[in-house]
DNA sequence: TCCAGATAGTCCATAATATGGACCTTATTC
DNA sequence: GAATAAGGTCCATATTATGGACTATCTGGA
């Protein structure tokens, strides 16, 4: 199947505009499909079905790719993957982009406090990303995610919370984009299920995954926000299921809350100290067969 | 002036082969330019007269970044800075690339044991990037270095232990092409004066900052390599002048040494775990001018 | 309030660039 | 060792990217 369209869908504006850069728009749309295996990196013919491109142009743009450092080929299975570039370009990046940043002395806190583990994820189009995983101590701990993982929104506690903290339309518009994947591959996140958990979510003031992805391993998650109101991120923490009975759940959204609240403050301060107008441009819809955004 | 030819000189291969991929080759070029100035960010003239390119192209080239979310243009100012994707596909990458994280550990360590800040950095073609600072608690710090901080290499410890590290002609490459950098930017960093510190360094076992960059803003330094022998980055440890009188130089130095070899076992565990071959593809040289010059 | 200068951004005919069908090469399987 | 499949490359062609010339917007000075 064709995983770009699946998770860079729309061509809201079908033909609109011709970008005037086809070819960049299309290697940086492989990077992004490259980036989502950070784990193994992919082999050419995936790229190029994934892609939709054809082979040579598929390998000519990954040889720029390569070029600029920001894809590697690993020598024995001639896998792509992303390289040493993409890791510093995202270090210097992280001046500004420093979610994570921001995020780590409270991520120490939670662990601390609970010792359980607790992650940093973040929205990217349709999905979520786990950007940090912090340990706790206790001795059984659950390895349902890592960071660097990327699940649909709502599947997963994090991912759940910032789904169920989106306006109605737009939930909408993700369960509907994702809703061949969900169906395909996360038996028990069905579309139905998932409007089911956001009502409970926004009733609850926490997201709750009770072991659907991983058997045992149950997460609560919450929300937080830019001082605009977009969803920035989620914080969340993961047990296995021993640890997470309603009395303990709700003893654990205490912290949970204040340093999502946390988060919310550190952000109104990074742009107070900034600027008035908008915090950030605005994200651009993209895809790998553009057409720029209609206007 | 031009930024980029800077440094990202070698038209080694000059005609050599035409990419196939000009735009996107350019384009990438703008990325890594406007990573150089990971804080503020910078204006369209800036990047149109640091990339060679013209406006249009340059611009067009932007658009195309923007719409993939690894640059963004602040609104008010109007400058290009780099994307909150760019942030992401980072922490992507670090699943690979992890520096960072397998040297928390060892930076924890050593600004525990020592009180003093210790860093990360490695090598980007001709420069040192700063990748971490890791706070020690001594009440008197020095912030001569930020994390995703550049200076070409040579120029502070960690920086000139990597320098110090490179085989004799690596040595001479590097230093050719930042010379009109370092005697236009970088008062007492002169070639000359570099390779003086070179010898210094290599004789000594570690190098040394003497508050060159930032007056009483001291710097120790030592630089670690892959197990194929490639220099992987440097750690160093930072304090004012009175904490490094010669004999604590030299108690410094052996926690430094420690964790450099430590950093090196490391990086020979992930390797074995992986494959026999070469470690990592070898940096493929890269310049924005593609081709076409000559004429 | 208006103008000068500077910077940001856009248009569009043209030339150069990226495209992709066909082909070659290297591993893996039976 | 022939067959299959995947990785990789060539090159004439048509599509795409180019950049000179133009317009819009902002800044500060009188």
């Amino acid at each position: 199947m064709d995983y770009l369209e699946e998770r860079l869908p729309q061509n809201s504006a079908p033909e609109a505009g011709l970008s005037g850069s086809q070819s960049v728009d299309r290697a940086l749309g492989l990077l992004s499909l490259i980036g989502r295996e950070p784990a193994e990196g992919l082999p050419l013919g995936e790229i190029v079905s994934g892609s939709g491109l054809n082979k040579p142009t598929t390998r000519r743009l990954l040889l720029a790719l390569m070029r600029a450092g920001l894809v590697e080929q690993e020598p024995q299975t001639r896998r792509y993957c992303l390289g040493e570039e993409a890791f510093v370009l995202g270090v210097l990046a992280a001046r500004r982009h420093g979610l994570l940043e921001i995020a780590m002395d409270g991520l120490r806190r939670l662990s601390a406090e609970t010792q359980d583990t607790s992650f940093l994820t973040v929205r990217r189009e349709n999905y979520a990303i786990c950007l940090h995983r912090e340990e706790g101590t206790y001795p059984v701990r659950t390895h349902a995610l890592q960071a660097g993982d990327q699940h649909p929104l709502g599947v997963g506690a994090g991912s759940l919370a910032m789904l169920a903290a989106l306006p109605d339309d737009d939930v909408d518009r993700v369960i509907a984009a994702n809703e061949a994947v969900l169906l395909a591959r996360y038996p028990g996140f069905a579309p139905d299920a998932l409007r089911v958990d956001i009502a409970e979510t926004r009733a609850r003031g926490f997201s709750l995954n009770p072991g659907r992805l991983v058997a045992s391993s149950w997460g609560i998650g919450r929300a937080f926000r830019y001082p605009d109101g977009r969803v920035a991120g989620a914080l969340s923490i993961a047990a296995i299921d021993s640890r997470m009975a309603p009395s303990r759940q709700a003893e654990l959204a205490v912290p949970l809350a204040r340093e999502a609240e946390r988060m919310e403050a550190l952000l109104a301060e990074m742009f107070v100290s900034k600027r008035a107008g908008r915090p950030m441009a605005a994200a651009v819809p993209r895809s790998i067969e553009t057409g720029r955004a209609a206007r």
